[in-house]
DNA sequence: CCTACCGATCGGTAGG
DNA sequence: CCTACCGATCGGTAGG
């Protein structure tokens, strides 16, 4: 909503009323995060929110008015996480290439994880490519942000000298996105072993053609 | 079914009554496999099917028995259309190397198509990874014999000397599954334009990589 | 935050 | 292949 915040008052009640309010809204959008990454966000249905809270049907659709505002709801709190946990720390990582391979780290550690919860932003790219409107809109929103930042990351690597003049920035970006697609599927549909490590391997394959250095200590091909 | 297979009677009433009760049913298939690629197997109702059939939903369901047969025919006819268009015409290039291109360029042709309709085995991956049954069994199986096809052909060609003795050949494939899988997420999806030729150049950039010679007349990098 | 309800749709069944 | 129905579930509303 476009309300202003409303500044903290010296009344407890009245603060600690709206409090619980919010407190029931964060822990609502996080029960359905937990349900959108096993079944999906187009799965996600009030009735069984609802049962997973404890709560009637109306009570948990009250604070969003809509499914769909409730699904949005469950994508912004997953890109919230998503930064807290990939984006924000690789930032500690020098620019360029040592940030490029902490985002990768990252990712893949994340993603050891969601090989048992899923992705809500592969599930997603799947229920609503066709489906046009503000669902979707707020996952391709999300998507492209973390791949312009990765992109970013390639491109400041390359002005640095770490990754080759004449690499596409665009094309790197696109085999590594592979990468954590084919572990998704391979990993959480066909329940391959060694997924990860596969991947692992196929981001320094693409490191090693387009020119970067052998990482410090790597841990691949041992 | 295990019914033993009836043969052609003399009586063209009856002969042609069999015929039309399957003239019905593979219609119907075909109605739900372009449903399906749409909308996906998991979405897939038998009230819509019907509708778009002209037929009562008990006249569909009838041909099926479940909802979760029809599904698994879907994937059946899916399965085999894969084989008609990809698998076969690739059995007409010479061994190895030669058959892993027509593959991967008879993929990308029918890419292009599915980048409209959708493709099952990838939307099938996200809405059954956590859905164990029959009509999961019938998705990975089709995607294992696929996936073992290009293996073989990968095998094959590093047997011949086209490809690097050392090669791992499921990395490999991991590697060209992840080219696929993102094309279908930036086509698809995102709508990014070149996605096409992006994966085509991912694919050369992977076999130069394990050491194959650059193919004759490569369009790529023009 | 609740109860009580709405119209629509789901897979499936009975009986023909 | 049909009509007519079932119990369950869906998103959403009324009114409190």
């Amino acid at each position: 909503m476009s309300a202003a915040p409303s500044p903290p008052t010296d009344k407890p009640a009245r603060s600690r009323a709206l409090q619980k309010g919010q407190q029931t809204k964060a822990a609502i959008v996080d029960a359905a995060l937990g349900l959108a990454t096993q079944i999906g966000v187009e799965g996600l249905s009030i009735g069984a929110l609802a049962e997973v809270m404890g709560m009637s049907k109306s009570g948990v659709f009250a604070h969003f008015g809509s499914r769909e505002e409730l699904q949005i709801s469950v994508i912004r709190e997953y890109h919230a996480r998503f930064e807290d946990e990939i984006f924000f720390p690789a930032l500690s990582a020098p620019r360029g290439l040592p940030r490029l391979r902490a985002m990768f780290a990252l990712w893949m550690q994340r993603s050891s994880i969601e090989i048992d919860a899923g992705c809500i932003y592969i599930s997603g790219a799947v229920e609503f490519d066709d489906c046009p409107g503000p669902v979707r809109d707020a996952l391709c929103g999300s998507v492209r942000t973390w791949h312009a930042a990765m992109k970013r990351a390639i491109v400041i690597a390359k002005e640095e000298g770490q990754l080759g003049a004449d690499l596409d920035a665009d094309q790197m970006l696109f085999e590594i996105h592979g990468l954590i697609l084919a572990l998704h599927y391979e990993a959480r549909f066909l329940k391959t072993p060694g997924s990860i490590e596969r991947a692992t391997r196929g981001f320094d394959n693409i490191l090693s053609r387009y020119g970067a250095a052998p990482a410090t200590a790597s841990p691949s091909q041992e």
